[in-house]
DNA sequence: GTAAACATGTAACAGGTTACATGATTGT
DNA sequence: ACAATCATGTAACCTGTTACATGTTTAC
């Protein structure tokens, strides 16, 4: 259910059409909450559907600016304050080492250095982001900095820890 | 795709039933990958059906027992070798953080607080289950000892983030 | 003129969740 | 006798992915 929260936060800090709102989760919400084409042109029309947000404007094209409706802020609030986050993350990265007795040692190892340098890479390419944007005084920026932040420490402990587990095997 | 992988790598340990794996899944790996009751005899079905598995015993209750084949130990290596893991994790903790911004600055801390607080609950939790397995000399234990620290570093690194990231506002 | 970008919609399928449904065996 | 546990199966529904399908506007 959390496609509909990311379209009504989006839409809490400007109108935007589907389109627009694409273009957004192929950039920032990439690493977070990845949604193609498909999945959010439905999603949008069921929002509307239900109130939670409207068609402010039309433009060329067929384009439709959604803009969120108060009921869509209060659902937005609700989300962010009441429902509880997943406990529990489904990662086949991690599913993977409870089997990796099933192949040598050396083969073993060999994953755990694929995840040091898949760690290592992601940790330059968000260094990159982090260095490229230019951080405003605005909320988003404010939150959008921690998020950064969270991938940044996130990466270098997959990294550290691949390098420390790689060392136990044998 | 990963279900499979999982019952696979269940198997490839030992033979077991519908009702057995269920256990294993409730027990070492919800936190994961979940998975429950409908979905893991549905998924054992399809799996027999493509010979990835094989009933190799039948006992009191209509108890299927079921044993991995050459096909699907194959089928296990080629997922730990050559499928590359996902690159991107979904996840609703952060994206809620991008819109903090809707909330006051007070709400925002006080989600990153519960955010502290689960972290260190989950630390203490994986703690506790580390102490009271006896790790023996096996592979099942040497990876499980593996991603049971990855647990452990991944709640200090968050518990750490979230507190880093309570400062942070105003 | 035509390629790139803008813009939306839908159908088919795969994976996951909840709920319903049924029955056998074991331990007390 | 009765409860707990063992044991499996399936239907309805929701979310997400891939692919198909269509048409407009802008820039060169």
């Amino acid at each position: 259910m959390s496609l509909r929260h990311a379209l009504l936060g989006l839409l809490s800090d400007r109108r935007a059409s589907g389109y627009d709102l694409l273009k957004t989760f192929e950039t920032s919400l990439a690493n977070v909450w990845p949604a193609n084409q498909s999945q959010i042109y439905t999603e949008l029309t069921k929002l509307a559907g239900a109130g939670l947000i409207a068609v402010a404007a039309e433009g060329p094209r067929g384009r439709k600016e959604y803009e969120i409706t108060d009921e869509g802020m209060a659902e937005l609030r609700h989300w962010l304050t009441e429902v509880p986050p997943q406990r529990v993350i489904r990662s086949d990265v991690l599913l993977r080492v409870f089997f990796l007795g099933v192949l040598s040692p050396e083969q073993a190892r060999a994953y755990l250095a694929d995840l040091t340098d898949l760690s290592r890479a992601g940790h330059e390419q968000l260094q990159r982001l982090a260095d490229s944007v230019d951080w405003d005084e605005g909320n988003l920026s404010v939150y959008g900095r921690i998020a950064l932040e969270y991938g940044l420490r996130f990466n270098a402990m997959r990294r550290e820890w691949a390098e420390w587990a790689a060392e136990q095997i044998r």
